[in-house]
DNA sequence: TACACGAAGTTCAAATTCGAACAATCTTGA
DNA sequence: TCAAGATTGTTCGAATTTGAACTTCGTGTA
């Protein structure tokens, strides 16, 4: 190893920012879904990709598109399963898939919520930051996620 | 209420972006710091905390520097402690406080884990973006943390 | 067909997180 | 001095997360 390369004091506050943004946003978010609809943030991210995807989605796929892994995955799809917000069925064209599918209050939940939803997202992270400093986040976020997903499993293909 | 301000699909998806860069970045360093020192995240970020504060730092400082609540960081640094790389004294002043420090083992594992947690986030954070796009993510975070720290118990105050 | 190999989901134990409740202590104002 | 209220840190239970082991099934190859 050649000598290590320090962080430079604004690089190390840059990072620290960044991440003391994620906890203190995830936070407030999880507070306000929890409070106004009953679910947790990944159990929303769930219920968002689902609607996102027509209605269903292979585990994989949402466990791809989440956050979680895949026992995670499982464990969150059987919680929504007992509020009956998700259903589960065996894919047709694979004996081993699962799909996961949104009920008709699953739909009906995700409605009720995405409005406050935006409301605080808008809030938190969009107002405040005048636009050429959103503008500037966007397009750090945006070079960041390129790096991050260059042979990575990503998000999304398209 | 007023009609629901949703986020336009930029928005969205710099908000999408941001959640995934943050989870996959927090990922990573976790993984390193765990195989190259045998720590996790946060417990890296209590030692380096402590030695910013020259070895010593009052529990509720520590929380509020950190990322956990109180009873997260009770935990954390009982583990800590566990493993002899922090001792805990009370407080001279004030019977209620607990003084965490920074053991000599303490100081030489942080030692022994900081370059290479360095390297790795200067790899994934720095690397790859240009010194513009580094200075827009950059003047993006510092606008968002001055927003949410607005009326919030920050960081710190000076 | 039969076999080996990989992929999909679930389940399990262990670790971690949070909030609420608690005991101890400080602070303030009369 | 003394009582009321706020702060400090820990402990407890519940919820969640993760990786590993496991079962079931698809895929490719002979």
């Amino acid at each position: 190893m050649g000598d290590p390369r320090w962080l430079t004091e604004r690089e190390l506050k840059t990072w620290q920012g960044f991440l003391m943004a994620g906890t203190l946003l995830t936070r407030k978010v999880e507070q306000q879904l929890r409070d106004d609809a009953g679910l947790s943030h990944p159990q929303y991210e769930v219920l968002a990709r689902l609607s996102a995807a027509d209605g269903e989605l292979r585990m994989t796929e949402l466990a791809g598109a989440a956050l979680t892994s895949k026992s995670g995955l499982s464990y969150q799809v059987a919680q929504l399963e007992k509020a009956g917000l998700v259903g589960r069925r065996s894919c047709p064209s694979d004996d081993r898939g699962v799909i996961a599918y949104l009920t008709d209050e699953g739909q009906a939940r995700l409605r009720a919520a995405a409005a406050g939803h935006a409301e605080l997202v808008r809030t938190l992270f969009v107002d405040g930051l005048n636009p050429e400093q959103f503008t500037a986040l966007a397009d750090g976020v945006d070079a960041l996620c390129g790096h991050l997903c260059t042979g990575e499993p990503c998000v999304e293909a398209g």
